[in-house]
DNA sequence: GTGCTTGCAAATTCTTTGCAACTTT
DNA sequence: AAAGTTGCAAAGAATTTGCAAGCAC
């Protein structure tokens, strides 16, 4: 199994938030003050934030931002692909970046940090597993949930 | 890997009904009659439920059930285990019948008709991916999609 | 009888929509 | 200038809470 450790660091950030100005822009949208404020605030997240908190981080560096705007940038980043919901089972609302390629979430319990990983021979057990039902798999979602090593550690996040 | 097909029938919802009521006596709650149809509506379903659909379903046999009860006997059902909340990208507050073992969903896409599946051996890959991504994998979340028999054959459900 | 349960109404929380003013390109 | 975006206020949807009456044990 390939594994793929694409923990966000400082330049990637800024890459990032980049790419999705540029795919905004190349959508017909554009690049105002908020929107970059929120696309910085998710692409910098190390883990899944809620609306309210994607809002929340806003407001501290565009404190007259609306909740409603980061309804609607998340809405518009998720149609563009750029963003994915997370589901956890208490939380369902949260974003987080996607990935380009096909990957799976590892998350971190205690502070939420998250991590995607590849699983190309798990996704060939899961064809098996519908064969075997009479089911024709044709998606599937997996989440891993844990502690990062810095939990584990018990540092502070 | 070992597969189980539990498909529910007649008998065993009968079955599922009355060792749920059993719990719940045994947790010092009281049965009544709303709480058996609701209770029977979850257990026979093949397909995970929103509060919505087991407060529709509920009324045909006791009209003037309410919402609230439904949404309350989901809360106890949840906390004495025995029915868990199923999240789609979508959907992300329907109720299924737990499994006593560790199992897994397979949901079609297009009747909603579910399964669960043993799947040991995935669990045993969700180990060894955490370890190489320096996280303690403690829980994890899987669930499948595709087209179940019946639909791939035309049939209306 | 005691204590859990019910259903109504109201409250709360979360998300979406309408709209006039304002920016971006 | 044209078209997209913003934030407010209001609407809507989903879920929870308070409470008096009712029911199970």
């Amino acid at each position: 199994m390939k594994m793929i450790f694409n923990k966000m660091d400082k330049k990637n950030q800024t890459k990032v938030s980049q790419i999705w100005e540029h795919e905004l822009t190349r959508s017909g949208g554009r690049i105002t003050p908020p929107r970059q404020v929120i696309l910085n605030v998710i692409a910098s997240s190390q883990r899944p934030l809620t609306p309210q908190e994607v809002y929340e981080a806003s407001r501290e560096q565009l404190p007259h931002i609306g909740l409603v705007t980061v309804y609607r940038t998340i809405e518009k980043l998720e149609a563009l692909g750029l963003v994915n919901r997370v589901h956890h089972s208490d939380q369902c609302q949260t974003v987080f970046r996607s990935t380009p390629s096909h990957q799976h979430l590892l998350i971190c319990t205690e502070c939420g940090q998250s991590v995607y990983f590849d699983g190309l021979e798990i996704e060939n057990e899961f064809q098996k597993t519908g064969e075997t039902l009479g089911y024709t798999v044709t998606g599937h979602w997996l989440q891993l949930s844990g502690m990062c090593q810095d939990c584990q550690k018990g540092n502070i996040q």
